[in-house]
DNA sequence: GGATATTGCCTATAGGTTGTAGGTCCCGTA
DNA sequence: TACGGGACCTACAACCTATAGGCAATATCC
């Protein structure tokens, strides 16, 4: 039998390509390597279980999000640095709701790996907050409002909770930006 | 064998306990049937499959959390009623993640009984919006703004992604929601 | 009160998924 | 050419889902 090829990042590549493709919960060791052509077992040698499958799509998911933050943030500051960050989120969400979903979820006993790429993310939220002029002590609070607002509106968009109301979402994203950076700048240092 | 009095609220009640103890993903058929002292294959008279157990957990989720926001909600109004709202949802989250949890993932098939009760939580909102200038062709735009910070703070804190840095998060929710009631303070019409 | 229908929970069973153990064959290297 | 390791395999045990069909307790009717 001729070798396939496998390692790590073809499995979890292929997990999730299968989790955008099929949901999340359709995400199994043995659909892999159906979807590679393989069997289950032969994919126990580059992951060590399913939950290590599901972490290794978070991995995978959270960091790619991050290198297309770093690029779409190049230059910008302020409201549009806020805009860009916040749209990348989106727009990766919509491409990807299987990877999306996996980055969500983020497990108690996250790997290093895990804990690593969540700095990054804190990192930009931080980066987009220097363009506000929020008192260094109120920086966390700002990142969590922002790490909140956009996380929560795609959660629900993607997860089709607005769907059944009208305008569509879309209609609703550049409101709820603009009241985001509203807030921002109107950020006040606490009594 | 004696009957144990197997009926669909008493499987989902035993379903809910269960998502808050072992966690979403423990939730299984298998699982409700050995807590109640039953085999599986009983359960199969009260509940479609696995799938209809899970929306199951999901309504009776909603339904509570609900049902506690109208409570809440009694007599108060404006920044008091956003925060009695929020306030409920994030103590339900902490109280019942497994419950929680149930209640973020919507299926597009969503049966009839989950879109009545997310009716009842978008009135909800509504409601709480009473209290705020916000003109009426934006109300769904706030609505959404309100729904995605709730939603989206409480997403993050009970995952754990803010478990990793300080202060705690329960300090940034004041803050966070002082920031929203001034976002729908000073709201204002669209241009 | 006894016959009958209904219901509640059972066993048996098939199929899919996880994960381990151990084997074979290819391939690079000495 | 012999060897060693890695890539992938089969075999297997355990668990979960789901259906089919059975028996017995309960409700209903005469």
């Amino acid at each position: 039998m001729s070798r396939v090829g496998l390692s790590r990042s073809v499995v979890l590549d292929t997990a999730a390509r299968l989790a955008d493709r099929d949901g999340l919960g359709a995400l199994t060791v043995s659909a892999v390597a159906r979807e590679l052509g393989v069997r289950a077992p032969s994919l126990y040698s580059h992951v060590q279980n399913a939950e290590d499958l599901r972490a290794g799509v978070s991995a995978v998911a959270l960091t790619e999000l991050a290198d297309r933050v770093d690029r779409a943030l190049a230059g910008l500051a302020g409201r549009d640095a806020l805009g860009a960050l916040a749209d990348t989120h989106r727009r990766y969400a919509r491409e990807h709701p299987g990877r999306y979903a996996a980055a969500g979820v983020l497990d108690p006993a996250s790997s290093h790996d895990l804990v690593q790429v969540g700095r990054r993310h804190a990192e930009q939220l931080l980066a987009v907050l220097r363009g506000y002029a929020v008192p260094p002590e109120d920086r966390v609070h700002a990142v969590r409002l922002v790490a909140s607002v956009v996380r929560g509106f795609v959660d629900l968009e993607v997860g089709g909770a607005l769907a059944g109301s009208e305008p569509p979402a879309a209609e609703s994203w550049p409101r709820v930006l603009e009241r985001l950076d509203h807030a921002l700048r109107t950020w006040e240092a606490h009594p």
